[in-house]
DNA sequence: TGACAAAGTGTCGCTTCTACACTAACATGG
DNA sequence: CCATGTTAGTGTAGAAGCGACACTTTGTCA
């Protein structure tokens, strides 16, 4: 059968500093030697998909734990100049509580976060690829929990509307947010404060697994 | 690299006789010998992803020009009991002015529609994919244009509704599902009639996509 | 020409969304 | 310890959209 090379790449998303963060990798060889690039590599024989992604993600942040989905898979001619090469790109939602150690990988020379807003030249077609996790993690946040997915698990209000905001790149009313936050009623508030801030400290919240489930057994679909 | 091999499979979405139906056909050889699958095929190693789907359309149904849009690519281990297959899914909207003539392509024994709701046994995993492309067709008629594009050029507003219906599996009233298309503006009323049936005609109606085109200019989202 | 069958048409109450401004609580520094 | 700065936290009113609901019109066919 005809050999197509199969990879997987990874947009991996993360909070740092109230903003959305992309991680890169420097590549070590050609093509696109020195050129940042999404983190990824080959799929191996007896490997699923998912679980190439795990052991990619494992090698080049040292993380493991964190919520993946497959994305789209790019699959046209001339992606990589020298192999017919077909990529599933999948996303993952990094916790801003988890503490990735970027380790220069095997195939990577270099790896650093990325303000999606201020993303460089990216080799390939990943570009396009972060494009796309981003239209998707966009739509997601409206009518699933994937916001949660990129906080600690104890989070103020605040840091929760700057998800949001910072995904959806436009600003969201306080009061409205609040609301909507409330009539959802997954959110478990804590006797905890956040006192690192100079100013009034804020609640802490969890989010309630069992809660939620709740809300899908009812039938109640997600109003964000 | 490692010997995976790659393949796509299409749902075919059609409507017959106001219900959605799936095509599937007739495998001539094992696996799976003389039970019933999604068409597909192997992707040759010159040919992008979406130009495999048009072939295997083409060869299995002799029709062209059809919507197609990539659905997921399921890569679990043991999906073929031969050898490691990767597939890319695809569902495909085939509007029900188009005839297709099922032919029995190379690896098709035979091929036919099936209600959506009365399916066989499927080999592989196709269920799994069948079931995902309904989800997916579900979503997509909320907020797109997909609704149309299983009608012929022109249908009248009843055959339109049963076009959701059938999709999203319950009945619309009909004074709101009317409402809602009419505020949508993006149909242009004819002055033909269907008189098919064995009462009043019902007028009929063309999708218009420069008027479509407008609102997306606008921003306004489509409220199905 | 009468019976049948599907086409076509409006309203009202309810829920949901957006826009909008002030007070409360704590930290910090003089 | 008091004044200042900064973020947390809270409610309402008007507009828009949604679902539930029944009857008249217009053609076909026997």
């Amino acid at each position: 059968m005809p050999a197509i090379h199969l990879t997987v790449d990874i947009v991996v998303f993360h909070m740092l500093e109230d903003e959305l963060h992309v991680l890169l990798v420097k590549r070590g060889y050609d093509p696109f030697k020195n050129c940042w690039a999404l983190p990824g590599g080959f799929v191996e024989e007896n490997e699923a998909l998912d679980d190439a992604v795990i052991r990619e993600l494992k090698e080049e942040t040292s993380v493991t734990d964190v919520y993946c989905e497959q994305l789209y898979t790019f699959g046209g001619l001339g992606r990589d100049p020298r192999h017919r090469t077909v990529t599933v790109a999948y996303m993952a939602l990094m916790p801003s509580d988890k503490q990735p150690q970027l380790e220069a990988g095997t195939d990577a020379a270099d790896a650093s976060w990325f303000k999606v807003k201020k993303l460089p030249k990216l080799a390939f077609d990943h570009a396009d690829i972060v494009a796309y996790g981003m239209e998707r993690l966009q739509n997601k946040l409206e009518w699933t929990t994937a916001g949660f997915k990129l906080l600690p698990k104890r989070f103020t209000l605040t840091q929760l509307q700057r998800v949001y905001e910072s995904v959806l790149g436009r600003e969201l009313d306080k009061r409205n947010f609040r609301r909507k936050v409330e009539l959802l009623d997954v959110l478990d508030p804590l006797e905890k404060f956040d006192r690192s801030g100079s100013s009034r400290p804020a609640r802490l919240y969890e989010f309630s697994e069992k809660r939620f489930e709740k809300l899908k057994d009812k039938g109640i679909l997600f109003p964000f």
